[in-house]
Order: structure tokens, then C-alpha cells, then sequence
DNA sequence: TAACTTACATACCAGCTAGTATGTTTGTCA
DNA sequence: TGACAAACATACTAGCTGGTATGTAAGTTA
């Protein structure tokens, strides 16, 4: 009778583990990773010890866990897919970026981006973390460039630009963007900040 | 015989504090506030629990006194002093920037601006803090804009611009190719990136 | 259905770390 | 020069925190 073919168990082990994913992410997007306790991931859960260091090797592996779980996947999301299928990238992108603050406007000004937050904090200090980020960090480069690219190539912008360079400012000033206003504390400041970064895109247009 | 005009005593609390204050600086700088162990700052010192807490409270007050004492007399010395003595305020921003990567280039790489880093670690989770790093924010924004406003004036740079949000995506940019560089852990990638930086504020010239 | 593995739960510990209590030395000032 | 305060030095502690050892129930397979 229990047993049909969407059975609901009491142990699932995917979704244990995506709790304690999404849990520890959140703590490490508020407190940072050396401000996040395991203890209060648990606590968030409901699980147990036992059952996180039965999913992770450890904190580390847990942090590591998170940025290819749950970061990588969610940049995807929010930029590189929006911008692959986007008719005019340049267009695309600002409205990627303007759009930006309505997404989760209260969080994002209060804790910022989540992957910057992380690569300013733990780049220097771990090996492991550089590596898994910067591959992100690659992605969305990647991402950005392919778009400014199709944009040259449809003469949308300036033939002269180097559409590498200037994938890495784009990204370069909108994590600047996101900090000033989380320095501020306010949406006004971002979408301020927002405006001038999509100025210069336009500064970029044929 | 000893006691000249220049004395130099056994005991000399205002190299103490400052010695304590340039190491806690350090420490905050490499491994974040939240990092930063006070048995290291002493370590490094050579000071003793007993000298620190003579000087100060507590972790959070020497933090604290690190952004009021150091950081922000930093900022006022690389960014606001080099604007307001320059002929040419466009130029001079240009310069002060263009320069910014022959300063202490591998710190600069490897761990970033000092403010942004606390900015970003810990404007969310002190009220303190924020206070303190929202200043030198406002002191460093301040001198930028009147640095716009004066190149506005002598009609080196558009009319049409608007100095107070130009002045805030400029440190947005700033902040953002020295995090991006951060995370490449590549100058090639922060000259990159600040010539993107470059040329956006030519495009704000008449 | 019995053996075995997975998926947890519970209890506990070692090491670190900010902070404190107390003692001691140095400089100053009456 | 003696009292007093500033400027440290030393020893210690309480609490947190990541990690571990061990136990047990659920699910799976032979």
C-alpha cells in the first residue's frame, strides 16, 4: 500500500544533502565561510552530525560542495543561460544587469553576490576554494564574451573593442556595483551605481 | 647622560599602540577581521596580552581602531591628497589609477584593497564597522566627485554627466578590477582590467 | 530472512581563542 | 624619595568549534 512508485521513504539521502547544501550556503553567503558553524547549519537542518559528515569529509569539502553545487549552477542561471538566449546581447546584458536588483533586492544589498563575497574572502587563503571559483569566474567571463562577441559580429558594437578586456570590466564593475551598495545599505546606491556601468555599455554601442 | 632632549625610553606607548595597530592592520589585511587572531598580532609584535588589552578593549575595538587609524589615513594619502593637489583632475584620476598596480603590486594581487575587503567582510554583520568603513567611503567618494566636479568646470569633461553618480561607479570599477584581479591572482588581469577602467573615463572627456 | 551496507543519531573530546585576574616594572610628580 | 599611576608581563579560564568514536535503525541484496 505504501510502496507505489513515487515512494516517499523516511531516509533520503539527496535531499539530506541538498538541506545541508543549502543551508551552509546561506550561511556562508551571511556569515562568510570562516564566520559559518557547522553547528548552526545542523541547527537550520534539523540534522545531526552524523548525517553531515556521513554526506562531506568535513568543512572544507562542505565549502567546496557549495560552489560547484550551488553557485556555479545558480551563475548559470542568472547570467550565461539569459545571455545565450537573448536576440540582442548587448541589450541582453543590460537587461541582465538592470533587472539585477529586482531578483532578491533586500539580500543582495544587505550580502551582496555570493561568489564575489567568497572570492574576495578565500582566494588568498585556499587553494581549493581559488581553483573551484575561478572557474566560475571563467564561465561568466566566458559567457560575457561570447556575447559582446555576437554583438560585434552584428555590428551592434564598435568593431575596435576587445571583447575579452572588456567581458572582464563588465564583470569587474558590476561586483564593484553590488559592493558600493552593500557598503551603503541602499537600493538607491545600486541602482545608481548600475546606471553608470550601463552607460558605458552604451558607450560601447556602433 | 641618557636623558637628552630625544629621549629614547624603555617604555614608549604610542609606538606600542602604533606597532599593535600596524600588525592587527596586517593580519585584518590577509586573513580578514574574523580571521585575525590576536595571539598572532602579538606573536608578531612581540607584545603581551597584557599590552594590548592596556591599549585596547577588545578584538573589536582595535578593529575599529585599525579603520579610523590606518585605513583611513591611507585612503586620505593614495586617493584624496593626490586628487586635490593635481593640475588636472581627469588626468590626475587617470594617473592615480594608472599607478595604483606599481604600489605594492603582488599585496595588491594577492589580497586586495584593504578597505573593500572589510567593506565587503564585515559592513553586514557590525553595525560599527559600517559606521566607520561608510566614512571613509563618503571621505573617499567626496574627494573623486569634487574632483570630477572641478575637471566639469574647466570643461575637460561633458557637461551632461552627473559628478555624484560618476564619482560612485569610478570606486565601484576601481573595487571591482582590483577583487577581479584578486581572483585570477594576475596583474596582467588588473591592468586589463583598469584600462577598461581608463577608457571609460576618456568618455567622459568634451 | 539473514547478512550487510547505507544513512544517519548521540555523546564526547582536544585545541583554539578571546578575555580576565593579578603581579611587576617603569616613569612621574609632589 | 616615596607614593602613585601608567605600562606592561604572566598565568589562567570559560566557551566555542571542528572533528571523532561509537551506536543504531532503515534499506538492500543474496
Amino acid at each position: 500500500m505504501a510502496t507505489s512508485t513515487t515512494q516517499q521513504s523516511e531516509r533520503n539521502p539527496d535531499s539530506t544533502r541538498q538541506l545541508i547544501l543549502q543551508a551552509a550556503f546561506m550561511e556562508m553567503y551571511r556569515k562568510g565561510y570562516q564566520g559559518m558553524r557547522l553547528d548552526k547549519v545542523l541547527d537550520d537542518t534539523g540534522m545531526t552530525k552524523g548525517a553531515l559528515y556521513h554526506h562531506f569529509s568535513g568543512k572544507q569539502s562542505l565549502g567546496y560542495a557549495v560552489v560547484e553545487e550551488v553557485i556555479q549552477p545558480m551563475m548559470e542561471a542568472i547570467w550565461v543561460e539569459p545571455l545565450e538566449t537573448a536576440d540582442d546581447p548587448l541589450s541582453g546584458l543590460i537587461e541582465v544587469i538592470e533587472t539585477l536588483p529586482d531578483k532578491k533586492p533586500q539580500e543582495m544589498i544587505q550580502y551582496g553576490c555570493p561568489l564575489n563575497n567568497l572570492v574576495q574572502e578565500m582566494s588568498p587563503q585556499d587553494e581549493g576554494f581559488r581553483d573551484r571559483l575561478d572557474a566560475v569566474m571563467t564561465m561568466w567571463h566566458g559567457g560575457t564574451e561570447k556575447a559582446l562577441g555576437k554583438a560585434q559580429k552584428n555590428g551592434l558594437i564598435r568593431s575596435d573593442i576587445d571583447c575579452h578586456e572588456t567581458a572582464t570590466f563588465i564583470m569587474a564593475a558590476l561586483e564593484g556595483c553590488i559592493g558600493i551598495a552593500k557598503s551603503a545599505q541602499s537600493i538607491d546606491r545600486l541602482r545608481h551605481c548600475l546606471r553608470g556601468l550601463a552607460q558605458y555599455l552604451q558607450s560601447l554601442e556602433n
